[in-house]
RNA sequence: CGGGGAGUGGCGCAGUCUGGUAGCGCACCUGCCUUGGGAGCAGGGGGUCGGAGGUUCAAAUCCUCUCUCCCCGACCA
């Protein structure tokens, strides 16, 4: 492709919509170009990386079995209402009337279309496994959408949908698509984590997300640094601590604590650590109903498994007035002794001895508190989000390393939910009628190639993995009027695109610097640099864009060059862990 | 939705407080010159200042309403 030719306006100034990295080396290279609010549009640039990424992804499904298909982006409210998402789903659905005043919606996601074109075909258990998948544009009407293509509302999206006989079949089926994510990632060069997850409120029974580790990624992930145990925040163990012989309780004692709330805060005015404190965090369920939670003063609350213990789908911190009415005082004197709502404590909290805890009233605290003798609790349970540096809940050895990470990919047991709201049955061997056991699999293939921005850049630009680059040599002629240098620089590129690889030429009569620059934005893995100056000797140059390493070879060597340059390359990219 | 900020050529910004008929850098076009890391000089095109209404002899600037975008938070199979 000459580029002379090409759409592709590179943007000196970073355009001030942009936050992330990934958005502004986007914007600046000319992959996206916003249209509303998280809508964007895809040019020629970024274009060709998305289709890169689809082509890997199509592969490693077809490679598994899976039947590409494409279902409709707008899609009928009954089959909303049938799965009783219609009204659960909230504003995200973006719905609308058509001309005759039905309702529509933009489909965020596809359970139900799918469920309904399998219901229509599945008759037998002969007939399954079935793996069926899309491609394609979802809108979701983020609350807040930002950081590019990271977090649209618009957005692409392959979605996978499985069918089996029963739940052991099902779970062949996840596991088969854990390990087409894996291999996807790892084509896409990328490192990542795939990370137990919580299966929220959808239901299921276990669920895997796979993360591609970055700095900047707005996920927190735990990994155990010996045993395969990695997790999302959310969702990590904590290791049960070891049973503390109780010796010495002492009286407890009320002490006066004037506008001390935080834990820090009373914990320095009364001469004690964090750890010798119980925090009490007043929750209400849906149904309004206040829940008291305890944790040691320097662990934090995790309210996804608070939430998932009680099964609730929601749980909110209560406010002043419901923290006053359930237990008599003002907020930051919280405590559980005299405390008559429901009560649920970390394990943490059972091995404490002579602790501090508020007093239900204003500026006093009790001192010299001990769980059973002074309160009683209603359950144990873990309750605390997990820190890095602890000990890892499932092995001996490990402890927990912390990664921050960009969700990519989701792999989810559905089991009957679907099946048995909708009514997609079969029969079976016994001429049974059974309704087919769900998975669902997505992977956001607009945010795996934010994602892979976010991990290969430097302060040059972006640094495409091989697999994903959207050409994959950049030919640089510095001297477009000299006829030797453009006859070198074209020779190269035919023999290069014979060889079927997609090659950029800078033919532009502009300046060597200008080139080089737009080069590295642009971030393709090799650039070939064609000028006088080295022709005169004889030779151009072969840059590396990651290690930056040139190499001087007679123009007849650049396609072996290439070759053996590129291969290296992903060889190495794709054992990156 | 709550809190904060911003809308002025394609992009980044100044001008707004103190009203006087729009400016700078980048990008773009022409020419000269230059040519290995976003050159220089000269000339040029492009903006009803987000929109509507109002005040005024006069509004980018003051007032009212409205729309959009960005940031923080809550939200998020």
């Amino acid at each position: 492709m000459r580029m002379s030719k090409y759409l592709l306006n590179t943007l000196k100034e970073v355009p001030r919509e942009a936050e992330t990295l990934s958005h502004q080396l986007m914007l600046r290279s000319c992959m996206i170009k916003k249209v509303a609010a998280g809508i964007y549009t895809y040019m020629p640039m970024g274009y060709r990386v998305i289709r890169k990424i689809e082509a890997i992804i199509r592969e490693e499904l077809n490679r598994e079995g899976c039947i590409e298909l494409l279902m409709p982006a707008v899609q009928p409210a009954e089959l909303w209402q049938e799965s009783k998402r219609w009204d659960f789903y909230g504003k995200e659905l973006l719905r609308f009337k058509d001309r005759k005043g039905a309702d529509f919606c933009l489909g965020p996601t596809h359970e139900e279309v799918i469920t309904d074109v399998v219901r229509r075909e599945l008759k037998s258990y002969r007939q399954l496994p079935l793996n069926l998948y899309q491609i394609q544009t979802k809108f979701r009407d983020e609350i807040r959408p930002r950081y590019g293509l990271m977090r649209g509302r618009e957005f692409i999206m392959k979605d996978a949908y499985s069918f089996d006989v029963d739940d052991q079949a099902s779970e062949k089926s996840y596991w088969s698509m854990y390990h087409a994510y894996a291999r996807i990632f790892h084509r896409c060069g990328l490192k990542f984590r795939a990370v137990e997850a919580d299966s929220g409120a959808i239901g299921g029974s276990y669920t895997h997300e796979f993360h591609v580790l970055a700095d900047t990624g707005e996920d927190t992930v735990l990994s155990c640094t010996h045993c395969e145990y990695t997790a999302n925040i959310e969702k990590a163990e904590c290791r049960k601590p070891e049973s503390v012989e109780h010796g010495d309780f002492l009286e407890t004692e009320k002490r006066e604590t004037p506008g001390k709330k935080s834990v820090e805060e009373v914990a320095e005015f009364l001469g004690v650590q964090p750890e010798n404190l119980i925090k009490t965090m007043i929750f209400v369920a849906e149904d309004g109903t206040p829940v008291a939670v305890l944790v040691r003063g320097d662990h934090e609350v995790n309210e996804v498994k608070v939430r998932n213990f009680l099964g609730l789908n929601a749980l909110e911190l209560a406010d002043e007035e419901t923290i006053r009415a359930a237990t008599g005082g003002p907020s930051g004197f919280s405590g559980p002794v005299g405390l008559n709502i429901r009560i649920l404590a970390d394990y943490a909290v059972r091995e404490m001895e002579n602790a501090v805890t508020g007093a239900n009233e204003k500026d006093m605290h009790w001192l010299n508190v001990n769980p059973e003798r002074d309160f009683k609790v209603s359950e144990y349970g873990d309750f605390r989000l997990a820190e890095e540096g602890e000990q890892c809940p499932r092995c001996e050895e490990g402890r927990y390393e912390q990664f921050k990470g960009i969700e990519v990919g989701q792999v989810f047991r559905l089991g009957t939910k679907y099946s048995e709201s909708m009514d997609c049955r079969f029969l079976d061997e016994n001429g049974k009628e059974k309704p087919a056991v769900m998975g669902c699999y997505g992977i956001g293939v607009g945010r795996t190639a934010a994602a892979a921005i976010e991990q290969n850049n430097d302060e040059n630009g972006i640094i495409w993995p091989v697999n994903i680059a959207p050409f994959d040599v950049m030919i640089l002629n510095l001297d477009v009027r000299d006829e030797d240098v453009s006859i070198a620089a074209r020779t190269i590129e035919e023999k290069l695109e014979e060889m079927s690889f997609e090659v950029l030429y800078d033919d532009r009569d502009v300046r060597a610097g200008f080139k080089f620059k737009d080069a590295d934005l642009i971030g393709l893995p090799l650039q070939v640099i064609v000028g006088k100056r080295g022709l005169k000797e004889g030779v151009v140059e072969v840059k590396v864009r990651r290690t930056g390493d040139r190499e001087k070879v007679a123009p007849a060597e650049v396609p072996r060059k290439v070759v053996e340059l590129l291969n290296s390359l992903k060889e190495q990219e794709e054992q990156r862990r």
